[in-house]
Order: structure tokens, then C-alpha cells, then sequence
DNA sequence: AAAATTGCAGGGGCTGTACT
DNA sequence: AGTACAGCCCCTGCAATTTT
């Protein structure tokens, strides 16, 4: 009974290898023969996981193709190649989706396509994937890609919106000039009416009182003439009343500034565009389009 | 030169397998 | 049982090649 399925696995493990020896020799070369075969929808991808590093299979199926099935198989090609990379820890029940980030070809191709000086090695392109598989922040960056891909789907799913801009923490943090270091950065337009809000996404691993501190800086950015929301995505119900409650009671002139939360729980079953998010001070929650502006002091 | 054929890649739907 | 991945089959589109 169990001979088979032993069979099977052994197989496929070798298979893995061997495709796996194949890729770590790649070379230049090879991405010239491999982007003969990048379809539009591939650069596109490859350009999201240039800038936001990793994405699961499901963040990339809803942001890019008709279905999870059509977009696994396009990824395991994409793998195979070595145009992608992917990694995934070991769960036990259950298994966990692939995480997938550039391959050494496809950090080949992506870096002559945005006219990078240097074109990534394997070896540095490998080392690069270990890193981050290995990242104490990995959880964070799928949680802050989860929230940007599920606007992203709503946005294909329904015409009268658009993710217009979706900036990862790097260049968000570049854009205003590093007074803030937003998890990212997003534009969101309804119709024609665009808002542009900061994302902070907080695992709970850091003292509230760090969070709150936060706001100095959006306080710093506010007086300097960029006044888009803040918005605080939190764990859980209790962590996110006591920063409301730190806000109001403590801290009146960072009240002021527009800044809302909700919770991963909110999120799970809806968009981050629905009716999630609870203003400072507000008596019920609105949806992001609905976000109070800047008040005035 | 135009039409027909061939080969390849991509995509969609369905189903099977692995895992506990 | 539920979730996630992968194989199989079929169809479509495109480009290269061959035939008329």
C-alpha cells in the first residue's frame, strides 16, 4: 500500500534537485533564451515581486490571473525555468501555499528590463531567496502583500475602482523622504475620486508605545504638506482599542491627524475598500474612500 | 505571393494526489 | 475532510515552414 506513494515522492524530490542543480548554473546567457518566453502578464509579476520581494500563490493568482489553477501552473513553469523561485515551511497539519519570489533568471531579466548597472549572479540571486525564507519579517511583508493584493482584486473585480499606486516600504519610505517608514504606500481611486494613504501593518511583536510614536513622524510629514491617512492594521480587537484609547487620552495634537485602523480579523473575510476602518474619534467605521482628510488644528 | 500545414506555448476546466 | 498542488485533456493563438 504505502510502496507507491513512497515511489512517488521519491520521484518528484529528484526531479527537484535536478531542476534545482540545472537553475544554480544559469547564466546570462540563458535569460537571453528565457525572456523569448515572458508574456507581458510575467514581466508584470516580475516587477511586483522586484518590489515587494514575496508574494503566495494566492496573492498572485487574485492580482493576476482568472483562477488559482491557471496561476499555479504558469508558476510552476515560471519555477522550472528558473525564472521564478519559491520556498515554503514545513506545517504539520496541513500544508502552507508557496511563497514565490525572483529566480535567477528572472532577477536577470527584470534587472536589463529596468536597465540595472549589474546583472544579479545566480549564486547572489539564490543567496537573496535563503535570506528571506529565512526572514524574521517574512510574515509581516506576506501580511502587508495580502492587504495590497486583495485591493488590487477588488480593483479587477469591479471597474469603477483602481489600485492606482502600490509602493513598497522602500520606496514609500524614499517618497516622503524618510521622516515616516510606512509599511507601504497606496493610491485608491473610487470612480474619479483618488485617496492616498500610508499602511502601517503591526504583528503585534512591537510595544504599543513604539506604534503610537509612529505618529511624530506623521505628524512631521503633516506639517510639511502631506497629509494622506495613516492606516494601522492590527492583530487583534484589544491591541487596537488601547491605540485608539492611547491616541485620544494622551496624545491630543497627534488626534489631529487623519489615522485609522482595523484589524486582521476585520480583513479576513473582505477588502481592506470595505467598511473596516475606524477613524480616531469617529463612532463607527467607514470604508476607504470615506476616510475623514486632515483636521484642522 | 498566398494558402495550408505544422509545432509550440498559453490558458481553462476537470480530476487526482499529498498531507495530517 | 479540507486545503493546496499538479497532471491531463482540449482549445486557441501565433509564428515558422511547406505547399500550391
Amino acid at each position: 500500500m504505502h510502496q507507491p506513494r513512497l515511489a512517488i515522492t521519491a520521484t518528484r524530490t529528484t526531479a527537484e534537485q535536478a531542476s534545482s542543480r540545472a537553475a544554480s548554473r544559469v547564466q546570462v546567457v540563458d535569460a537571453v533564451e528565457a525572456q523569448r518566453q515572458i508574456t507581458d502578464r510575467d514581466h508584470t509579476l516580475l516587477t511586483l515581486l522586484a518590489d515587494h520581494q514575496v508574494l503566495t500563490t494566492e496573492q498572485i493568482a487574485r492580482t493576476l490571473f482568472a483562477s488559482d489553477n491557471v496561476a499555479r501552473k504558469r508558476l510552476v513553469l515560471l519555477t522550472r525555468r528558473g525564472v521564478l523561485a519559491r520556498f515554503r515551511s514545513c506545517t504539520r497539519p496541513g500544508s502552507q501555499s508557496w511563497r514565490y519570489t525572483l529566480g535567477p533568471l528572472g532577477a536577470m531579466v527584470h534587472a536589463a528590463s529596468t536597465g540595472t548597472a549589474t546583472i544579479p549572479t545566480a549564486a547572489k540571486t539564490y543567496e537573496r531567496t535563503l535570506k528571506l525564507a529565512r526572514s524574521p519579517r517574512l510574515a509581516h511583508l506576506l501580511g502587508v502583500n495580502e492587504f495590497f493584493t486583495r485591493l488590487a482584486a477588488h480593483a479587477r473585480a469591479n471597474p469603477e475602482y483602481e489600485l492606482v499606486d502600490w509602493l513598497s516600504e522602500r520606496h514609500a519610505t524614499a517618497a516622503c523622504a524618510r521622516i515616516v517608514h510606512p509599511d507601504g504606500y497606496g493610491t485608491w481611486r473610487d470612480n474619479n475620486h483618488d485617496i492616498g494613504f500610508f499602511l502601517e501593518y503591526d504583528t503585534g511583536t512591537e510595544k504599543l508605545d513604539t506604534v503610537t510614536e509612529k505618529l511624530t513622524g506623521y505628524r512631521e510629514l503633516a506639517d510639511a504638506g502631506i497629509s494622506h491617512p495613516a492606516l494601522f492594521v492590527f492583530p487583534g480587537a484589544k491591541r487596537e482599542n488601547n491605540f485608539h484609547d492611547k491616541i485620544t487620552r494622551n496624545t491630543p495634537a497627534l488626534y489631529r491627524l487623519p489615522v485609522a485602523s482595523t484589524t486582521i480579523e476585520n480583513l479576513a473575510h473582505t477588502t481592506p475598500a470595505s467598511r473596516v476602518w475606524l477613524a480616531v474619534g469617529a463612532p463607527a467605521r467607514c470604508d476607504l474612500t470615506h476616510l475623514p482628510g486632515p483636521r484642522a488644528a
